[in-house]
DNA sequence: GTCTATATGAAGATAGAC
DNA sequence: GTCTATCTTCATATAGAC
């Protein structure tokens, strides 16, 4: 791995654990075992990390999202549905890491990179939301789901909780047994409210 | 307003909009129009004015939903539930002012403060969930949600919406009809989900 | 309680030798 | 590319006069 990557590696760790300002270019330095003006021979700024690091997430949460829908296709729009969200809330790659990232910094971007980095998530949201309202739409032609909701509901409800469980799991340190039970609640839930 | 609540008053302003390191003790001083020492007259240091800012809230937070389940009481279960969610979601001291505080410091609290912030947050919870549990379970009493279900699963798919609308009103800068709009896709869903 | 002046430290960033 | 040394700025916090 490049110095170069290794920063960006390193820095999402920091970022991710104590926020943008809280990062100091010292401690990134310190991480990569090399002295803070070094840095500044691979990036402009701080803010030139961060843009990478931002960068790298969503590409790789888009990725790792995408392949699981494929991974998962060819069977009941309802299972598809759960798989995608089992398996995205029980990889450790994406519960440890991915997430905490992604959610810290969507939900609240720093205000000197907000122009730059809000572009970059709203291309990987829409991705991912053309991908599920396939499936959705599937369902509802397969009679598995209620075809008098409109499929926008469904996915807003879809989507609701594959977004949205996250902010429990890191709030409530939802592991193991326990993430498996609170993720099964859920899901029966919104399954009662949009099958057939 | 004593000064000394001029300043909480000013400060959950700043740490909502900018996070805690991001709002400086001199961003703080200049709003409430003193010089920055003057501010260690009343409090020993910035955390102390965190953890103020920060009792406040989410005092006022339990007081008002806790007020709106008591003036939405005498209701339907179902009209109960859904108005509480409406009150919350509508009424713009909560959406612009006590949830941005509360979710940016629940999601992210400082290190620095963590340890002192936690147990706050915690008994404001356990206030709003003992407060809600009983409308569920009057509900599965008057045959109105499904007795099958566990109540804890229908709080818990409750609280999830509860809690997390907050982020997506916020992500979505969601307002009026729009709002009202999402609000009402998310809760159709629960209730087709939850009732007999 | 409020101020001016100041201490102390750490942040982001640069200059220039090797 | 990496380093030491340094610049500048801004942070929290204190001393002590009024």
């Amino acid at each position: 791995m490049s110095k170069k990557e290794q920063i960006i590696k390193e820095s999402i760790q920091l970022f991710s654990d104590y926020g943008y300002e809280a990062t100091s270019m010292t401690k990134i330095a310190e991480q990569v075992d090399i002295k803070k003006p070094s840095l500044y021979a691979h990036f402009k700024n701080k803010d030139a990390i961060f843009y990478s690091a931002v960068k790298q997430v969503t590409g790789e949460y888009v990725d790792f999202v995408l392949t699981t829908i494929d991974q998962t296709k060819g069977q009941t729009s309802k299972d598809t549905l759960y798989n995608v969200l089992h398996h995205a809330y029980t990889n450790e790659y994406q519960t440890e890491f991915l997430g905490e990232f992604f959610y810290r910094f969507v939900l609240f971007t720093p205000n000197e990179v907000e122009a730059q980095i809000k572009p970059l998530i709203k291309r990987s949201e829409e991705k991912l939301e053309s991908a599920l309202i396939k499936i959705v739409e599937e369902g509802q032609a397969n009679r598995e789901i209620d075809a008098t909701l409109s499929s926008r509901i469904v996915l807003r409800n879809y989507l609701f909780i594959f977004n949205n469980l996250d902010v429990d799991v890191r709030y409530y340190s939802l592991r193991g047994s326990e993430l498996e039970q609170y993720l099964n609640d859920i899901w029966s839930v919104f399954w009662r409210g949009v099958k057939n």
